[in-house]
DNA sequence: CTTCTAACA
DNA sequence: TGTTAGAA
């Protein structure tokens, strides 16, 4: 199949496609054409690929992973022993990040606590408040 | 009409 | 990532 029927069919984009080839994640053949030609088996592998990126996988850990599981696995199945070793690792990173961002949160907690602004916000300035967060990108 | 590459936002 | 130009 070409890149768009395998991108409708698994719900990503030609351009997500693309870019996973450029990863090394996918490596479909080419017709005379020059367009990419993708095998049944392709769809199976966006699939994964899509899993391990929601797991907060990069790429390049993904690409280590992929060639580990079996075609036919619906998923994944239980994969190579250094492999757990990786993906154990990326959980201690996952709760690293965690802890980071609760330390971040209690430190705006208590900003938030301290200043109940009764008095109506005054600024010797003068200067217009602005709204913090704004443009923050999550 | 579909895809390709490359590059910009 | 989305999008787009220009070519095939």
């Amino acid at each position: 199949m070409r890149i768009g029927e395998l991108a409708r069919r698994a719900g990503v984009s030609t351009r997500a496609l693309r870019y996973y080839e450029e990863q090394g994640l996918l490596r479909p053949e080419r017709r005379p054409s020059g367009y990419r030609d993708y095998g049944e088996q392709a769809l199976a592998t966006v699939r994964r690929i899509q899993l391990l990126l929601s797991a907060g996988l990069g790429t390049a850990v993904i690409a280590e992973i992929l060639p580990c599981v079996p075609d036919d696995t619906t998923v994944l199945a239980p994969t190579c022993p250094e492999l757990l070793d990786g993906l154990a690792e990326e959980r201690a990173r996952i709760t690293a990040a965690m802890q980071r961002l609760a330390a971040a949160r209690d430190i705006l907690d208590s900003l938030i606590a301290t200043g109940a602004p009764d008095p109506p916000a005054v600024r010797r300035d003068g200067a217009a408040c602005r709204r913090a967060g704004a443009g923050q990108e999550m």
